[in-house]
Parts: structure tokens; sequence; C-alpha cells
RNA sequence: GGGCGAAUAGCUCAGCGGGAGAGCACCUGCCUUACAAGCAGGGGGUCGUAGGUUCAAAACCUACUUCGCCCA
């Protein structure tokens, strides 16, 4: 991509910016300067109140896509701001080793190369995975300084280094202790690519067109069969009972009789259980303790027989008999086939039904009882849930309080142990005498027989066990350190709905648990970045934007400034190339406004910039309307940006610096400033004007810059270094502004309105009639009173800005002969004088056509004004404000039908 | 089956009790010495449907329709 650097033949100069904004080196040497100043570190400084945010560590899989983009976008500008209002703040940064992801992403890269994971064995399996973590995190690192955020790289963790390993065993070792930690036989989700089990969030369902075959089981009596119906022909040779409801008329009697379960000829018994639905289907179920949660607890509680049929590999058992070493799923189609031969299929039809699916390989979920760890939730839920009542910690926005609540109160308990290699190996040793053994330490001897020959269980925690601690590891515990003191509760976390359940409930849970306070006090919650058709991005789609690619295209600024306006809390966003452009134009317009201050700075005699600098406290005798109007715009902004930071609405705190900046800054102070700068008249009062005029341009661009920093922190510090008269050596440094009493002139406010209203009125006249810009042309205005005072006061500016010469204002002036006429409010009318014949036929229509509106709009307010209910309910302000509507929209009437008279005649 | 969100200009979205806004797109005119990635002017909307609450509803309540998501 090419800029033109130069236009209209402009000689360039030292001192000359191009016109055209390039982020590119800006961005590079500026976030340089940012870590060389040292300026993320946070101080610790026990005086200063701590601001905290640790980061949603990105997995070590991969490269950053745009939700991570969003995500430390948002991140960033919460932090900017508060370090600009001079909290101590820490933004922690850091990795997750991601389990399964990651060594699934390893097995696959080293599949291509031909290499079998399993045959490697378990220490070089491991060395390659480190090796693709340095790789990979060095890539987010450096993805992220691109971004610009501003974290304190010297606090960086990851989930496996020393510390947070330490806390890990910690946290398990003291769950064991208290009795939450326990290992036992249960039915877990067990992904048989990964080959490992799963916890019940790790599976995703999916409603898929299947079929429901209804196979019939003789009775043992032989007095006919009993019909039931499944989606897994399969698990039938699991099958250790039927299930009937206990009230079902139709089955009373079979109760306790059996059935032949077909195939492999076992009896089986026929049960009574409330979990039955005697609508669905014959209402009689078969029952597969093994490969069935719901049916599994049947199991349970009429002792039936549990049956493994399906191994770990997907492949029939021994206990499938004929069918064993069968996949499961052509298992499926031979006893479909089968049982047809034996004309024991009733039917099979056409069904949908959720099935469940691995998370991270998409293979179809084995339910199936094994031996592992799990976690008790109950007791850890409960203060979780009160926290969040108690409003210890706030959702924002508040609608997914109930998502988090909902989850909790029925959780069920976790399953930690996972059988890969990379992650966090359980604390838990295994003696030949039957002795468990969990410690923080290695155990030398088993403590019952005293045999040293112990051996480690193989399994790792769960990816999440470890980030459930990471706002309390990454502070140092279990150590006592200053940091965890300083800085835990952390603030705010930043974080997409997707990982409610994984990662924030389990953090608040951990949190409570030990350190007895919650991780954070405000969970802010984003939605995810969708492609521009608003499909989620995914690499099998193919359709994710490289934030890379756009910053290299864009510059960082463009991005984060098209992230955060995109952002509603809690809502999607969809992520388009027209959003992009529309940042990119934006920061080039506040690089050509800066350019514009800064190329009439004015300099004396030795070539330095000369101006007083405006001080807000101690505001001059001789500011103008004008002046003090923009003021008060200014100061509006800092309102309104901080009361929205302060909700989290950055996506309209970002659109109110860009109103201000483009359309009061631009569009019409830099304009009039330009009467000031460019008047060729060396009088002392003129000089004066420029003086003013240029440290408020100076005074209004630095504030400005500091409002902008957090959104677009490259751009704004880039500018704010180049300005005079700078008192903090750099912007991300520089205090936040405030609003200010002072600096609010309401009255002057009112007045520009009036003055912006003439100019658009002569404006829009003068493009009825084509006049080209540059053309001047005289204008009347028929105005009295205060407006008219202010209109004169202000007729050096119009003439400007409306290209108006010569401009008279006179409350007594009849309409010229021929002029166009536009009406505003307060009386007062605007004509455009014309020395040729004016279109007839278009001013009629216009002017009809704003007299069917006026008219329109009359009869609404009439209406209100007639109602009794309105008149007797509706508060005084709010009448007044409709009599004075009505009283304008009278006198507009007036002035129409008179104009439009004169036209006819 | 339960819950949540969305439905507003051609497109993408803000607004969420007192006369509908932005960006892009569109039409007209301009290279006016900060910016053509720009300037000025303009057109365009019974705010998903039906009820209700209210003096007043795009906004609050109820039901429904369509789309999306989460949970079982």
């Amino acid at each position: 991509m090419s800029y033109h650097y130069l236009q209209r033949g402009d000689q360039m100069t030292e001192k000359m910016l191009p016109t055209v904004y390039d982020p590119h080196t800006v961005e590079l040497e500026k976030y340089q300067y940012w870590l060389e100043g040292n300026y993320f570190q946070a101080s610790g400084d026990p005086e200063k109140e701590p601001f905290t945010i640790v980061i949603p560590p990105p997995n070590v899989t991969g490269s950053l896509h745009m939700g991570h983009a969003l995500n430390n976008t948002v991140q960033d500008v919460l932090i900017r701001r508060r370090r600009m209002q001079g909290y101590d703040t820490l933004w922690l940064p850091g990795c997750d080793h991601a389990g399964i992801a990651t060594q699934n992403v390893v097995e696959k890269h080293l599949a291509e190369e031909g290499i079998n994971s399993r045959e490697l064995g378990r220490e070089a399996f491991l060395e390659r995975v480190w090796a693709w973590k340095d790789t990979y995190h060095q890539r987010i690192t450096r993805q992220l300084h691109r971004l610009g955020v501003s974290c304190d790289w010297s606090r960086e963790r990851f989930t496996m280094d020393e510390g947070c390993s330490k806390a890990v065993r910690k946290v398990f070792v003291d769950l064991y202790k208290r009795g939450l930690i326990y290992r036992g036989d249960y039915m877990i989700n067990w992904c048989a690519r990964c080959s490992t089990a799963l916890s019940d969030i790790e599976v995703e369902h999916e409603e898929e067109a299947s079929t429901i075959t209804h196979i019939l089981y003789p009775l043992a009596s032989g007095q006919g069969n009993i019909t039931v119906a499944t989606t897994r022909p399969e698990s039938m040779l699991g099958d250790s009972g039927v299930a009937v409801h206990p009230d079902d008329e139709r089955y009373r009697d079979l109760v306790g009789e059996k059935v032949i379960l077909p195939l492999l000829n076992r009896e089986i018994p026929i049960v009574a259980d409330d979990y039955v639905d005697p609508e669905f289907g014959s209402g009689a179920v078969k029952v597969t303790p093994g490969h069935d949660p719901n049916d599994f607890a049947i199991g349970q509680r009429h002792s039936l027989e549990i049956i493994k049929v399906i191994g770990e590999d997907a492949k029939m058992t021994r206990a499938a008999g004929p069918y064993e070493g069968m996949d499961r799923f052509d298992c499926r189609e031979k006893v479909i086939e089968d049982l047809k031969a034996l004309e024991l299929i009733n039917r099979i039809e056409d069904y949908e039904h959720s099935i469940g699916h691995c998370q991270r390989c998409d293979t179809v979920v084995e339910p199936l009882i094994s031996r592992q760890w799990f976690v008790e939730m109950k007791p850890l839920a409960e203060p979780a849930i009160d926290a969040v009542k108690d409003g210890q910690t706030r959702f924002v926005p508040q609608r997914f309080t109930r998502i988090y609540q909902d989850w909790l109160e029925n959780i069920r308990d976790w399953c930690i142990s996972r059988q890969i290699w990379w992650g966090h190996r359980i604390p838990a040793w295994y003696c030949s005498c039957g002795e468990v053994i969990v410690d923080y330490q290695e155990p030398k001897n088993c403590p019952a027989c005293g045999d040293s020959a112990l051996k480690q269980d193989p399994d790792v925690l769960d990816t999440w066990f470890s980030s459930a601690l990471w706002p309390f590891s990454t502070l140092g515990w279990p150590e006592q350190t200053y940091d965890l003191e300083h800085f835990y509760p952390t603030s705010v976390l930043v974080t997409g709905y997707d990982i409610i359940f994984f990662w924030v409930a389990r953090m608040m849970f951990m949190g409570l648990a030990f350190k007895e306070q919650v991780p954070f006090e405000t969970v802010y919650i984003t939605g995810l970045v969708r492609d521009a058709l608003g499909r989620k991005m995914s690499k099998s789609l193919g359709n994710g934007v490289d934030p890379l690619e756009v910053i290299e295209n864009y510059g960082a600024d463009t991005l984060r400034f098209t992230l955060v306006t995109g952002q509603t809390p809690g809502n999607d966003q969809r992520f388009r190339q027209e959003s992009v452009e529309a940042g990119r134009n934006f920061a080039n317009k506040i690089w050509n406004a800066s350019r514009f201050v800064l190329m009439n700075l004015g300099q004396d005699e030795d070539g330095h910039q000369s101006f007083v600098p405006f001080d807000p406290e101690q505001l001059p005798q001789n500011l103008k309307r004008v002046d003090r109007w923009i003021l008060h715009r200014f100061n509006e902004t800092v309102k309104k940006v901080d009361e929205l930071l302060d909700e989290y609405e950055l996506g309209e705190a970002a659109r109110a610096v860009y109103e201000y900046l483009w359309n009061d800054f631009c569009d019409w102070y830099l304009e009039m400033s330009k009467y000031y700068l460019y008047l060729k008249d060396n009088r002392p009062e003129a000089e004066e004007d420029r003086q003013r005029n240029r440290s408020l341009l100076v005074f209004l661009l630095d504030g400005v810059m500091r409002l902008l920093h957090p959104i677009m922190p490259f751009i704004s510090e880039e500018i704010w270094q180049k300005l005079p008269n700078r008192q903090e050596e750099a912007l991300l440094i520089a205090a936040w502004p405030q609003s200010a009493k002072s600096l609010e002139f309401p009255q002057d406010a009112k007045d520009f309105a009036l003055v912006q209203e003439v100019v658009r009125a002569i404006r829009n006249l003068r493009s009825q009639v084509q006049l080209v810009p540059g053309k001047k042309a005289p204008v009347i205005v028929r105005a009295g009173g205060d407006a008219a005072t202010c209109l004169e006061d202000e007729s050096h500016h119009i003439k400007e800005l409306a290209f108006a010469d010569p401009i008279t204002v006179d409350p007594e002036i009849a309409k010229p002969k021929q002029a166009l006429a536009a009406i505003l409010g307060e009386g007062i009318e605007v004509y455009l004088p014309l020395e040729g014949v004016i279109d007839l036929e278009a001013e009629l229509t216009r002017l009809k056509k704003e007299l069917s509106q006026v008219e329109a709009e009359i009869k609404k307010t009439e209406g209100k004004l007639q109602s009794i209910g309105f008149r007797e309910k509706a508060p005084a302000e709010v009448i007044e404000k409709e009599k004075n509507r009505r009283e304008e929209q009278g006198e507009k009437l007036n002035k129409l039908r008179q104009r439009l008279q004169e036209l006819s005649s």
C-alpha cells in the first residue's frame, strides 16, 4: 500500500507532516518507547489505589484471532484510562497451556512429519510440546505488542510455570484433604479420538437427523414380546434390563418378569421406574447402565448389572460376544441386520436427537464407566452463588448473572483427570499394597507398607483446573506475596459469554475456597466477533479475519477503534471491511486536524513556537463566544465519555469522542480558527486573537488526545508528543481529563446553535441555486433582539463559513423581491437575494413541501395540547416545551404562507 | 421442554418513556492553502405483528412470528 505524502504541489519541508497518516512506523516506534520507559509496570505503591486485571490467558495452540483482539482491546481501554486516572494499574499477562487442545495440534503436527506421538513416548513428546509452546508463546506476545496492549510484561505468567504448578498441587491436595476431591468409577464422557475423559461441559450437543429403531424383546415366558426403541441399537448388547413406568397399566403384570435379550440371549429383568415416560414410544425402554447416564441411574436404583460393551477405543468389547472388536458404528449396522434376520425389528423411523461431540475434535462422545478423579461441587458452588447474590461480584450486562447462577445451582461433580500427557500431573501415587498417597511432594515410601516402589498417577488435570486459580496463582499464591496482598481481588475480568461456565464460575469458587474473597469485582462480558455475514469465524469455514493483517494494512488504532465502536456489552458484533475503513478515515481525520493545529502554532524570531498556554483554571478575559462554545462542548464530551466508560459502554464512549472531534472541533471550531489565523492583520488585537486561538487549539487537541488515548493509543501519543508545553512526559501517564463547572457555558452553547442554524440555512439556499463554494453572495438576515446581537457579533464567522458577503442583519427589513428565503425558529428569516430569475417552480415545490410538514407537526402538537390528560398530568416543563413548539410552528406557518402568496401572485 | 438475545433507513448498527440517530451506500455541487481516506447540501424509516399500561410507547407489560445462542 502506498501513501501520497504530498499533494497539490506542496513543498515538503522538515516541519510538514504527511497529509495521510501512516500508522506503521509510528506504532512500532511508540510501543518500543513505552516499553523502554517501563510505563506498563505496576508500581505496587501502597499509597495508590490498585486497579487490576488478569488477562484471560490465550491458549498456546496458535495465533490470536479477532476475539482476542477485541478482548485485549477492551482490557487495554479500561487499564489505560485507570492508569491516566492515577491508579496503580496492573494488567497481568500470560498464556494457558491448554491441555487437550495443544496436545492435539502437536500430535497432528508430528503426524505430518510421520511421527506417531504414542511411539515417541511421554518425555520426548513433552519436549516437542514445550518447543511448540515457546514458538507460539512468542508469536502471541508479538501480536499483543502490535495491538498496543499495556500489559505489565515483567509479571507475565504461564499456567505451567513453577509457581502456577505449585498452586495447582496445593489446591489439589487441600481439596483432597477436605474430602472434596475423590477418585472412583463413574460414568464419564469419553472421547475415543483424544482417548481421554472429558467433563460434562466439554461435550457439545448437536441436534442431528438420525433414526430410532423399535426392537422386539421376547418375553422369557414365551408369551409375546415387549417393544423398546433406541437411537443406538449397538448399545442393546449392554442391556441389563427393561424399564416401564410403575403406573403403566399395559405393563403392570410384566414387572418382575424377564425378557430374553436378542442376539446374546441373556435374560434380563423388567423393572418399574418413574423415569420412564409412558407416553413416549411403546412406554418401555431398554436399560444400558454401562453407556447412558440416565440408564446408569435406573440401573443403580434396581441393582442392574453394568456391562461395558464399548471400550475406550470405541470398539466393541468381549462382553459384546460375537461383535467383539467391531467399531461401534459398524456394529450398529450389523446389529440391525442381524435383528432384521430374526424379524425382531418392528420398524425404523427417522428421528432427530441431540448427540454429544468432543469440544476439541468433534468426535462423537461415548458415555462409559471409568475410574477418574472428581471434584465434589456442591460445597464449592454454594459460596460462589452467594457471592454474586450479595453483589460481591457483578456481571455486566446483568443478564449473564442468571446463566452463571443456573449453572452453579444445577452443578454436577467435575471430572478433572485427563488421559493425556500435556498438563499438570496429578499429585497422587499408588503403592502395590493398594495405598493411595496424595501429597504436595513426591513421597519416598508408602506410609502403609513402607514400599518405595510408588507409581505416580499417569494422568494430568483438566486445563481449567489451573485456569481456575489464575487470579491468585499469578500473583504469587500460595506464597503470601506483596502483589497478592495489594492486587487481589482483581477489579475486572473481561471475557466472552462462551466461557462463563468453563472459567468464570470456576475462578469464583476457587477464589472463594482458597482466598476467601471473590477473584474480581466485575465481570464484563463481551460478545463474539463474527464475520461480515454474521457467521462465527472458524478455521473450517476459513472466514476468519487475521487481526495482524488488519494491523498491517490499517494500523492497530484503526482495528481497536473498529472493535470498540462495534461493541455493545454482551452482544455479538460483525467485523466488516466498511467499518475498518471508517476507522481508518477517522485516524486520518485526527491526523489532519492535528496537522492543522501544529502548522499554525506560529513562531517567534528564533524559530521557537510561542504561545500562551491555556489554563482552564484561570480563564482569559478575551474568550470569544465560539471559544466558550467549544469549551462547553469539550466539557460535555469529557463528562459523557467518563460516565459511559464507568458503565462499560465503550462503544458509546468512542462514538462520543468521534462526534465531538469530527463534528464540533473539526467542522466548526477549526474552520472558524482560520478566520483568526489567516487574517492579514498585524494590529495587536488581531495578534491577541491569534494567540488566544492557538492556545485554545492546543488545549483542545491535548484534551481530546487524552480522551482518545485508551482507545487509540498510538496516534494519540504520537500527536500529543508533538504538542508544545507538555506537562507530563508521556500521554499514557498524563492526567485523564475531568469535567469542570468553570467550563460550562450553556448560554453560549445556545447562541452558537443559532449561528449554526443560520449558516446551514444559507448553505442550503446556496445549494438550491447551485452557487459554487467560494463564490461570495450577499445575505440578509431578518432578526431582532438578542438573536440579532449574537448574529452581528458572529457575522465574520458566518461570512467565512457560508461565503456570505455582505451580510446584513436587520429586524425590520423586508424581503427583497428576487430572493430565496429560509424560515428559522424565533421569527428569524434568511434571504438570499438573487440577481437572475429564480426557479419559481422549484421554490414553490420546496415551500409547499415544507408547509405540509409544518401543518402535520402543528396537528400533532395541537392534539397534545388540547388533551385534558396531557394538560393535567404531564410535567410542567414538558407542557411548556410543547407550548413553545406550537408558537414557533405557528410563526413558521404564517411566514411560509406569506412567502407562497408572494410567489404565486 | 426451559432460558437468553436479536428484529429500527438499501446495508451494518446505536438509541430503550416526552417529535427517530450514526457510519457506509445513494443523489447534487465542490481538488475552498488540515484532510478527496475530504468539504457542503439532499433524499430515504406506519422502529417485526397484535393487544395492553400511560396524558404520552421504538422504548414498559402480554401474546405471537422469524432468526440466532445457551441449557436439559
